[in-house]
DNA sequence: CCCCATTACGTAGCACGTAACAATG
DNA sequence: CATTGTTACGTGCTACGTAATGGGG
């Protein structure tokens, strides 16, 4: 058994029993594998895939029962590959982050700045995504952490740890009506037509929830995935912008007014996602703690043992907080 | 990485960093083992030993860590093999029991025939060792589980299951003084010499604690290490004996009387240990029901997950019977 | 001077790639 | 007939064994 034919085995499970896919994949060439994966069967004394002619129709029973558990020693040996190297050259590596636009774009410049400063030899990558191809990039091993505000929770695979919380603001040009309403009420907002965002970005869910839950219904003219775009129809004049508060820059958009509604459509908070099984370097400790002071390695590691359930327990977060928020 | 390399690494670290004695227990050349650790220790980037002139004097920090990680890799690796063993012939293998003498020879006799009978194939091994070489056998991997009275609940590494509950007896020629005596009480016993069991044996340390609690010192006149020395000397008129009522066959012990004191002695539990992360084939877990039909496969997976105080309030057992008994 | 690890070197095995073949839809 | 997996075959790498070398206690 050498760990190569499983290796072999775990790509073409992965690439839905298809041979040429996963020689591909593994950049060899596909007689390699098929008689590897032949090998393997023989020496394990059993047929791993229930085969029709020539070609992989599905796993037999005993190929997933082995699968799983080859999966974990594929795991395994990958971290302690990774141990290795973070205990070789600590201050050198690769760190992938899949994110958000929102926070991408708004939150994390600072920390990337302070972060390639203090590990200038470590390659940082920032993958950016929708919530679900972030959460995706994380648990498929692509990427080293997530950073998102929805879909994270949604896996015990991953962790998904608390790491700010913020709340939405109305963004209005300087001479609106609405500038002059206090205090803010939905049925307020509700008068004018909506730019904000698609639906599984940056906290819409709560939005909507909101407003449903006072049997309101908002004319959303325009959706987007990030404030940027919202905010440029603002500034057409196109309606009254819904955005996280931290995408609103004072410094740039002086010419809108941004009006916190975080009373109005409650607290969301952005999480952390990280593999459960995963081993991380110590450079990618301190780019979290760098983001989330809270968030230190040893909090981390307790945590990995914990269940999300718990982990928002200890956090303080209810149920209510932990939905999709 | 190649799994050859870490099982020559993990072997060279079992044999207290001599490479030579590795090799050997190996059955390879010692050079091709200096060379795969070279190797690793290359592709790793990082020493794994310190060196002093060409002997290796112990491991670097970096390689104890990495050692732990390679074990459970190696474990895993295994586990995997194992579990193809079983699924390619479920009722072929090898089952090795580590045990005592008690159950060796008064409890296990009757459950081996029905387990041969049910699988012919698989060759039975029956190691017999002091209830701390039953331990060790099992936590080293060269048992599949044990069955003791004592020990098996000293490390979490292993799962110590009830099996079953006993008590002792007295063990006294036909026409001793004690039968008349009705109650029987320690005080009555404690007026003759005793033949019974060496400490940390067959629940020992019950009757010592129960001789103690009521402030009498017995007269032990000889300790055994199993019942069948016991029961010779008791035939010799040396004393009375105290045995697990187990060991007493009423067949064949025509000439002696046993007098029950699981009332004086409190009672003992004989458990089932299996390392917590090993992998049992089918038939050793029917062997494990044969023995005790409680211990379904079900419950013990179950079990695997639990520590040993919670395994022991989920059998309603309180601390008091958990300890030492 | 003995013990032990490393280096040197030759060999045998095996993983891999190219090419030809078989089978299925 | 196109796609996919298996068999055939040649080659280059490498793990391994034998032998020689180097260092400590």
């Amino acid at each position: 058994m050498k760990l190569q034919q499983l290796r072999y085995l775990r790509e073409v499970i992965r690439c839905n029993l298809n041979i040429t896919a996963a020689a591909a994949a593994l950049h060899t060439s596909q007689p390699g594998v098929s008689r590897q994966i032949g090998l393997l069967e023989e020496e394990l004394g059993l047929r791993l895939f229930r085969r029709s002619g020539r070609s992989l129709k599905q796993l037999t029973p005993a190929g997933a029962i082995l699968a799983r558990q080859i999966d974990v020693l594929l795991n395994q040996a990958e971290q302690i590959q990774r141990m290795a190297a973070d205990l070789s050259a600590p201050d050198q590596g690769t760190l992938t982050i899949a994110t958000t636009h929102t926070q991408a774009r708004y939150l994390l410049p600072p920390v990337v700045s302070r972060f390639r400063e203090r590990y200038p030899k470590v390659r940082l990558h920032l993958n950016q995504g929708t919530p679900q191809q972030v959460s995706a990039m994380v648990t498929q091993g692509e990427a080293d952490f997530a950073l998102a505000t929805e879909a994270l929770e949604h896996t015990e695979m991953l962790l998904a740890l608390p790491c700010y919380r913020w709340g939405h603001c109305l963004l209005v040009p300087s001479e609106h009506p609405l500038n002059a309403i206090r205090p803010l009420t939905l049925e307020a907002i509700t008068d004018f037509p909506i730019v904000t965002y698609i639906f599984g970005f940056t906290g819409r869910s709560r939005l909507d929830a909101a407003f449903s839950d006072r049997g309101l219904t908002p004319n959303v003219v325009l959706k987007a995935a990030d404030a940027d775009v919202i905010k440029t129809y603002v500034r057409l004049g196109l309606g009254v912008g819904i955005i996280a508060n931290i995408a609103y820059e004072p410094d740039k958009d002086t010419d809108l007014s941004a009006l916190d509604a975080s009373a109005l459509f409650g607290c969301n908070i952005t999480r952390l996602g990280i593999r459960r099984d995963d081993f991380l370097p110590r450079y990618a400790y301190d780019f979290i703690e760098m983001l989330a002071p809270h968030l230190s390695r040893e909090c981390i590691e307790q945590s990995r043992e914990l269940s999300q359930q718990q982990l928002d327990e200890a956090f303080g977060f209810g149920a209510a907080l932990s939905g999709s928020g």
